[in-house]
DNA sequence: TTGCAAATGCAAACGATTTGCAATAAGGAG
DNA sequence: CTCCTTATTGCAAATCGTTTGCATTTGCAA
């Protein structure tokens, strides 16, 4: 993710800033989706000096140039994603709170069919399962 | 809902007050999905005593006996709905911010069958579309 | 190197929601 | 019908996550 940040601050007039460097080395090393204090108190173990205010200003200006991608699955704060190379949607494991991906074509296309259908043009959705694991019975 | 709502409270214990009678009727004239503060400005009419804490408490004890249901669509606040007679889904107009209910056993399957893949027992689920309505070009 | 706008840290502000507490009221017992 | 216990309420203050104003620092183009 280094080279694609400084290339995408560059291209949208970002300066590349030691906080800007610290926090995008934080989110290319999570391979979870953390909220904004998680990742908040990774960063500080690189820099501690750099505030959760700038990581929150931070974390809005790469969503706006798609660096990253914010999301709110329980109502409750905002988790964190790497910018998704190709678009899937999350099943939330109830016991652990752990995010998996996943993408299924078939429910994309009932999806648009079912906005057209109620005269509307899908301009974006929303998909979330919770479950709870069922390996643990039977193994 | 009128006695629907005396019934269930009785269930579970809840006195039947003052309060809780009007939110319950403003709850039944809605036949929308608004937020809280919405939701006590309409209380207010019947009743300017109401309090706003009240309304949330009793919000949360209607949710907990399945007397309505609270979504939060956009990770803003929270927008109320009376108990869903079927389940349902939402599609969300965000031009005016209004809100239809459809439902697609097709997607329900998969969703199902996508969770048992992953290894999960589905336990629930969101699923959002947003849309731009499209019949205003054509007409 | 210099100069200035952009970026930062800090603390205070915010909006939505929750909570502690003393006062009030529901509803079963007598 | 009145009394008593306990749930419920209104109010104000507290919380939580997030945003913002401002004085200070820092990229970086010239």
């Amino acid at each position: 993710m280094r080279e694609n940040f400084v290339e995408a601050c560059r291209r949208h007039g970002l300066r590349i800033t030691g906080p800007r460097k610290i926090i995008a080395e934080a989110l290319s090393a999570a391979h979870d989706h953390p909220d904004v204090r998680e990742l908040h108190r990774r960063v500080m173990e690189r820099d501690p000096t750099v505030s959760l205010s700038t990581v929150y200003r931070t974390l809005r200006q790469f969503a706006d140039i798609g660096l990253i991608e914010q999301h709110t699955f329980d109502g409750r704060s905002v988790r964190i994603e790497r910018a998704p190379t190709a678009h899937h949607d999350h099943l939330i494991d109830t016991q652990s709170g752990r995010v998996i991906e996943f993408s299924s074509p078939e429910i994309e296309a009932l999806q648009i069919e079912i906005a057209r259908r109620l005269g509307y043009e899908l301009t974006g959705h929303r998909l979330e399962l919770y479950g709870r694991p069922l390996a643990a019975k039977k193994r």
